[in-house]
DNA sequence: AATGCGTGGCG
DNA sequence: TCGCCAAGCAT
């Protein structure tokens, strides 16, 4: 038997498991044709569509994963002029990667992309590899990505499941998983295995995205409206309502703290670079101190806490002049704001702590929460 | 498998 | 305001 056909049985006994009924070879290629001749009228032109080369695909792949085509393309724009080959990636300073990065958020994939960069560099002669058992094993690079480089850059038939594959598939075929459990994901590779163009799996896999973004959307879905409405059993069924099938996310917690920005007799402010791993590595933020509860310490409290940590002796405002929220994926940060003035020069300021003046703040990369403090400092001093 | 990891937009 | 989301991956 040859391996093809192996991996079409396994596919063909997932469907028959979860009760999926594969179309005929003729539908199937009805569709592709329909799918297809709608993408070449209606695709977006976007910057990482000019060419099929691996780079640009993959950067902007990375870019793309839990984020916004709008926001992405400025920042795609700048990377790519920045870094242009994956040898200009390899070798990058980090803090200027991590610069070109900030506002994107989840920040370990820029870190991820150039650490495959120098895997690339040492093991694959500096070009992204055509296999896709290879191109998965680089860093930061997984079952969607690889299948969208291999599919986009390559022309080989591999699926590339993401979110808008799953939306629009379960409805498709009128699928019962959950798609927000991680098995599920194999499920619709054996459905996109069965239907995928070959000839242009590249367009067949970004007609699903475009057509998950513009018309088979998650909120205000209107299935009539979509060129594959005839292939659509949820719609035909009237079912269309019930898919995806996709369980809640749990509510991020909360978490409070106190934050200060301290300023010394040069109009510098005290920053603190953050641990370089976990939440908002290797960034710079004002000093943070968490409470165990929303109750706030006093003043004095909080100047003998600063010594301890940092090393201080400050003049600590009476109470905090505002206070700033920010949400994250698992955690709601609330912070007590707090200005204080420097009152005595310590010799030794801890490893992790620069003073820096506010001309010089584009030096850093901030995260959310420092760039929310920083703008209600601003908006405090301007009400005085 | 479940959790950690950002941000901005929208109803 | 808040919950839900948007082209996932590492551990």
């Amino acid at each position: 038997m040859t391996k093809k056909r192996e991996q079409q049985n396994e596919t063909r006994a997932l469907l028959d498991q979860h009760g999926i009924q594969m179309w005929s070879e003729e539908k199937i290629e009805r569709f592709r044709a329909t799918l297809l001749s709608w993408y070449d009228i209606e695709k977006r032109t976007l910057p990482w569509r000019i060419s099929n080369d691996p780079y640009r695909i993959w950067v902007s792949e990375i870019m793309l994963q839990q984020t916004r085509v709008d926001t992405v393309i400025p920042y795609y724009l700048n990377f790519m002029e920045q870094f242009p080959t994956i040898k200009d990636l390899s070798q990058a300073h980090e803090d200027k990667l991590l610069k070109a990065w900030e506002g994107l958020g989840y920040y370990s994939r820029v870190r991820n992309m150039q650490k495959a960069a120098k895997q690339i560099m040492t093991d694959y002669e500096g070009e992204m590899p055509r296999d896709p058992k290879e191109i998965i094993k680089l860093s930061g690079i997984g079952p969607y990505t690889a299948g969208a480089i291999a599919s986009m850059a390559f022309d080989l038939p591999e699926p590339a499941v993401d979110g808008n594959v799953m939306r629009v598939v379960s409805r498709l075929f009128e699928i019962e998983v959950d798609i927000a459990k991680p098995a599920s994901r194999k499920i619709f590779e054996a459905v996109m295995r069965e239907i995928i163009d070959p000839y242009k799996p590249g367009d067949f896999n970004q007609a699903f995205m475009d057509l998950g973004s513009s018309i088979c959307t998650p909120k205000n879905y209107h299935p009539e409206l979509s060129p594959i409405k005839e292939f659509n059993a949820s719609y035909i069924n009237e079912t269309w309502a019930n898919y995806p099938v996709k369980s809640k996310k749990k509510k991020a917690v909360p978490v409070y703290y106190d934050g200060f920005l301290i300023e010394n007799e040069h109009g510098e402010f005290l920053l603190e670079k953050r641990p370089k791993e976990g939440l908002l590595a290797n960034m710079w933020i004002f000093p943070l101190l968490e409470e165990q509860e929303k109750e706030r310490e006093n003043t004095i409290k909080l100047q003998k806490k600063l010594k301890e940590d940092y090393s201080i002796e400050i003049r600590l405002m009476e109470k905090s002049f505002s206070e700033v929220t920010h949400i994250f994926s698992h955690l709601k940060w609330t912070i007590a704001v707090y200005y204080g003035k420097l009152s005595c020069v310590e010799k030794v300021l801890p490893e992790k702590c620069q003073w820096v003046h506010p001309d010089n703040f584009n030096e850093y990369t901030f995260p959310g929460p420092q760039t929310k403090l920083w703008q209600s400092y601003l908006a405090y001093q301007n009400m005085q």
